[in-house]
DNA sequence: GCGTCGATGGCA
DNA sequence: GCCATCGACGCG
C-alpha cells in the first residue's frame, strides 16, 4: 500500500472523496497506530456550496479549507465531536472531504459508523487541525487489493443548505457494513 | 423499530 | 442562535 501524495487531494473535492473510498486511514499517537478502510465520505465543493463552512468566507474557522490541499481540516461540532475532514483542490478553492465512516482493521475493535464516533475512537482532534497529511503522523494508503462498490447519495445533516442540499456529493462502499446510520441510501 | 430530545461549546 | 452528531428515551 502507498502513501497517498499531495496531487490526489489537489483534485476536485468530488474525485478526492470518490478515491478515498476503500483507502486506509492511519494514525500514529501516544506510541499506538490505528488503521481503518474508509468507506463514507462526503464532498463540500466550495463558497458557492451552501452546505459548505467555506461559504461563510475566509474566516479564523475556515481559513485552512483555503490553504493548500492535503491538510487536516478538524472543527468543533455540537459541542462535543471533532470532525475529520481533508482539504481539496487548488489552493484557495475552499473545497474538503469530511471523513463519515470506516471499518477498524488489523484486528482492532471499534465503532466507527459515523463522523463523531470515527475521530473519537482514532483520537483526532483539534489539535490536528491544519496538520500536513503527507507526513508520518496521520496520514492515508491506497489499498489496490480492495475494490469497493462505491454509490452516490445526499450528504447528511444538510437541510439547511437550501439548493445545496439534495446535491448527491455522499460517497460511501456498499459492500460495508459500516456505513453510518444515516448511510444506507 | 421508529421519532424526539438534550448534551455541550465555539463561532459569527 | 445556530450547527457536516449521538445515544437515550418513550412509545404500545
Amino acid at each position: 500500500m502507498n502513501k497517498i501524495r499531495r496531487a490526489f487531494y489537489q483534485q476536485n473535492a468530488v474525485a478526492a472523496a470518490r478515491g478515498l473510498i476503500g483507502a486506509v486511514l492511519v494514525h500514529r499517537v501516544r506510541g499506538k497506530e490505528y488503521r481503518a478502510r474508509i468507506v463514507e465520505t462526503e464532498a463540500y465543493v466550495g463558497p458557492h456550496d451552501l452546505a459548505s463552512h467555506s461559504s461563510k468566507g475566509r474566516t479564523k474557522r475556515t481559513e485552512i479549507m483555503f490553504g493548500p490541499a492535503g491538510h487536516a481540516y478538524v472543527y468543533l461540532i455540537y459541542g462535543m465531536y471533532d470532525m475529520f475532514n481533508i482539504v481539496a483542490g487548488r489552493t484557495g478553492s475552499g473545497q474538503a472531504v469530511l471523513i463519515r465512516a470506516a471499518e477498524p482493521l488489523g484486528g482492532w475493535k471499534a465503532d466507527l459508523t459515523g463522523p463523531g464516533k470515527l475521530t473519537r475512537a482514532l483520537k483526532i482532534t483539534r489539535s490536528s487541525n491544519g496538520l500536513d497529511l503527507t507526513g508520518g503522523r496521520l496520514f492515508l494508503l491506497r489499498d489496490p487489493n480492495y475494490h469497493p462498490r462505491t454509490k452516490k447519495a445526499k450528504r447528511v445533516g444538510v437541510d439547511y443548505a437550501k439548493e445545496w442540499k439534495d446535491a448527491l456529493l455522499r460517497f460511501f462502499d456498499a459492500k460495508s457494513p459500516s456505513v453510518s446510520k444515516q448511510g444506507l441510501r
